[in-house]
DNA sequence: ATGAAAGCGCTAACAC
DNA sequence: GTGTTAGCGCTTTCAT
């Protein structure tokens, strides 16, 4: 069949185990034999079959994800693809894969989870979200095995996560809007069982409380991330006796559905109501009118997410356990009055 | 360390072959010891070691990827996501995974196929895109490896592939334009080195010419999958003697950066120029204003894809070896002039 | 219906 | 420096 060690042993004429050196580059293997082996190798295209070497290792130099089954809560905003993108061209580079698995049960994910971990299939895993209370957590922490988990975690603050400060990066939104002259800010939201939508919500009410304005519940609508929240989100707030003059944004894909909301009840971005999101997708730059959003660093969060799993899985110990991905805020047209200008 | 099957057998008071045989439901096994073996494998909570399983039996119940290196061409434009997600959801319900990985440079990409490929550590491979003469289909073809092309190669005609028939899509799009009154048609096409931009242009030529209108080629542009690409070229478009009153454009992100430039120049869509697009992803609804798309069915490409592999790697043989994912244009206001209406 | 033994392809002591 | 040997955890004849 395949080509294996034993071939090459013995048409170079040596031992499989000399061989073996060669492919780990042993210190004390001669010049010479090194070279022979090498070059048979290459004669009969010989590569190493992984799972001989994972069997006996102990490790597969792979890393798994499960794909977050509700698709829509991290695929269509490009969430998804930038985070990957992230993950992947570090793994890449240290010499790891990435293996994907989805469930199509919470029951069945933990399953294919468990099925991962003590098949011993993966040395680590990144967790692209948690759920209050998540299975996953707990199994990985009872099995001691090594992860990284993208997001916050709300009943474990101890373990290892890549995040985004959302507290602050909501707090800089609003700021910004108050900045404006504005005095009635809402806020649309993501699925509130979600940290991230939790700690926006609370940056934003701390940079209203501070300004002295008022918070009101009716300006505050929770929704997927889905053009179609922010959609829907502005026949209900527009219609407000008093709806607010600016709205904080959880997502940049929610906004496009608010804008064309407002559009097409009559008002005008930024003229009748400004407008910050979240995320910075290229997009929001080539929109009408360009939409001012704050950069989190989707890639950077993917890529510190993965080097400190192969860091961990590498057992270099002693890292920090909370990482926060620093963001900015980007200043567009949707955020800006016309006769004003941000400085 | 691990529990392993010999534990379970020392345990359970049989041989490591009979659990073996638990494990597999062999026929021939008695329903008492077979109950036995199961009921001390959850109380050890017993997984079969992965690793071992795949050296025996020459399978690893694995597809593989290969990123594609320009991150841009897939990422950006949602393909990416929403062929991933065809992809995942149709191994996962086969119990397969997906493997990911990838390479800085093209001779790494393809080194890292040969790894997985050589180092049987996939079971077949899927192709998300190919250029001509491409070395990943060249090393899958000598090695007599199970692989499906997304999309359609140039050079082989006969390997498996699943694709949108393009030609045929591009001509409805421009034939519905053509429908609309238009006799000045343009397009923005993506790279020209792609079969789709290739392919998608044939069919917009060949709608052209049925009609008997003329083509120029000045109101044909290349460009990338990027809004960037689709804004450049209004200015380079509008600035023609006589530039077209209608575009097909070959994605939706690149049409956001078309009407972008539009609306910069002072055109407004479709009233003084008509669109149609390509890939109808769920922003083309929410753009303002709602993009006419050809909805070519992304997640069927991946999931019909990753059907395919599955059954050439189960050695199921002779099915088709180009499977057309049927499209459909999805007409919205971009390209229905205001005093018109499509019928 | 079950057990014993060989072996998948590789690595890692332990010899010399 | 290199060969010999004994597994890694599992499946699979071949016996019984």
């Amino acid at each position: 069949m395949s080509v294996t060690i034993k071939d090459v042993a013995r048409i170079a004429g040596v031992s499989p185990s000399t061989v073996s050196r060669v492919i780990s580059n042993h210190p004390r293997i001669s010049r010479k034999t090194s070279d022979k082996v090498k070059q048979i190798m290459t004669e009969l295209g010989y590569h190493p079959n992984i799972m001989a070497q994972s069997l006996v290792s102990r490790t597969t130099n792979t890393v798994g994800i499960i794909l977050p089954r509700p698709a829509e809560e991290l695929f269509l905003n490009l969430f998804f693809s930038e985070v990957i993108r992230g993950i992947v061209s570090q793994t890449s580079r240290a010499g790891y894969d990435l293996l994907m698995t989805s469930g199509a049960t919470e029951a069945e994910e933990v399953e294919a989870m468990t099925r991962l971990v003590r098949g011993r299939r993966i040395d680590g895993v990144l967790l692209l979200h948690s759920r209050s209370n998540d299975p996953m957590i707990k199994l990985l922490k009872e099995e001691e095995f090594p992860f990284v988990l993208i997001g916050r975690s709300a009943d474990d603050p101890d373990i290892v996560s890549v995040d985004t400060d959302n507290v602050q990066a909501a707090y800089d939104a609003a700021r910004h809007l108050i900045m404006q002259g504005h005095e009635r800010i809402g806020f649309v939201s993501g699925p509130p069982n979600l940290m991230v939508s939790q700690d926006r919500l609370a940056g934003y009410r701390k940079a209203l409380k501070e300004a002295g304005l008022e918070t009101r519940d009716e300006w505050m609508v929770e929704g997927e991330f889905l053009q179609e929240s922010g959609y829907r989100a502005m026949s209900f707030i527009m219609n407000l006796p008093e709806p607010p003059t600016a709205l904080v944004v959880t997502d940049d894909v929610v906004t496009f559905g608010v804008v064309r909301g407002l559009t097409e009840l009559g008002y005008r971005v930024p003229d009748d109501i400004s407008l910050v999101s979240f995320n910075n997708i290229a997009l929001a730059e080539m929109s009408t009118p360009p939409i001012s959003s704050v950069d989190i660093g989707i890639y950077q969060l993917g890529y510190t997410a993965s080097h400190s799993l192969l860091r961990s899985i590498q057992g270099e110990t002693g890292g920090q356990t909370r990482m926060i991905i620093p963001h900015r805020l980007v200043v567009r047209e949707s955020s800006l009055k016309s006769d004003r200008h941000w400085r």
